[in-house]
DNA sequence: ATATCTGCAAATAATTTGCAGCACA
DNA sequence: TGTGCTGCAAATTATTTGCAGATAT
């Protein structure tokens, strides 16, 4: 809200330690993993300082962030190739997929409606390999 | 969590007026327009039902859910045909568009991963027509 | 020297849930 | 007649924020 945009940049010790381990991810982290891991690195890290770290990325384009089924945002560092998340609706698991539809998409956006694309994302949601044919209703996949 | 799944499903008046409001809408609304919309037509139905009937909804299939730039879903009617919405940085409004990469992709993914897809969501960030130029690091858009 | 960042604790706000009564089938 | 649905109030939980002290440049 008031929080003024800063016209210098700070590469703290706490940034450098999370984008590390952003960067060096597999795919995606959520905050609270994200602090554990930074913990045994910096163990007086804060998880607002997580937080913030990834709000700062985010507008500098480093990275991603994804809301999948559940209630809390996951962080990836920005692909140099742009895929798309299969959401398994059952088992809740998460994989990836690369489509030249892809960029594609954003070509035809950017031309036809005149739309400068920063960052894309495609969830699918649906049933995975292992998981069809059991797919009605199946609404507490928890435990 | 505890919640088993009901044999039986019934279809009361709450539910007919969230699902024809939905309906009748272009394009989403958030949890707190539908319940004052509601309200206007059953002044005693309660924001729980709301979230409840969204949650039911979706799980048959009739309605996406749509979490954008902001820290609440939005929802709406599934659409006969896909479409991908385009999400301005800058100035946060919400355009559509419609593209034959969509099905293509779909088409893929479930030929090439075995995945059947059930919804798909297309987020494309960046700046629309009238906000390029003024990108950067405009953090701070509201008021 | 000073603007920016951090940690901590407290606040915020969306969504979920327990429960007791109501109502559809 | 009973399972499923609702309203209400309270709980939950991810994320944000205020502030005072620390730190990068």
């Amino acid at each position: 809200m008031g929080m003024a945009t800063p016209r210098n940049y700070r590469l703290t010790s706490q940034r450098q330690t999370l984008l590390g381990l952003i960067r060096q991810q597999e795919g995606h982290l959520d905050a609270i993993e994200l602090y554990r891991r930074a913990q045994e690195l910096q163990p007086r890290i804060s998880l607002s300082t997580v937080y913030r770290a990834m709000h700062f990325f985010k507008q500098l384009g480093l990275i991603e962030e994804h809301r999948f089924e559940q209630d809390h945002l996951h962080y990836e560092a920005k692909p140099k190739v742009e895929h798309c998340h299969l959401i398994c609706l059952r088992c809740g698991r998460i994989s990836e997929f690369q489509s030249p539809q892809t960029d594609k998409l954003k070509k035809e956006v950017e031309h036809e409606k005149n739309f400068k694309v920063a960052s894309i994302q495609i969830h699918l949601q649906g049933y995975c390999d292992q998981c069809q044919g059991k797919q009605f209703f199946e609404v507490d996949n928890r435990e």
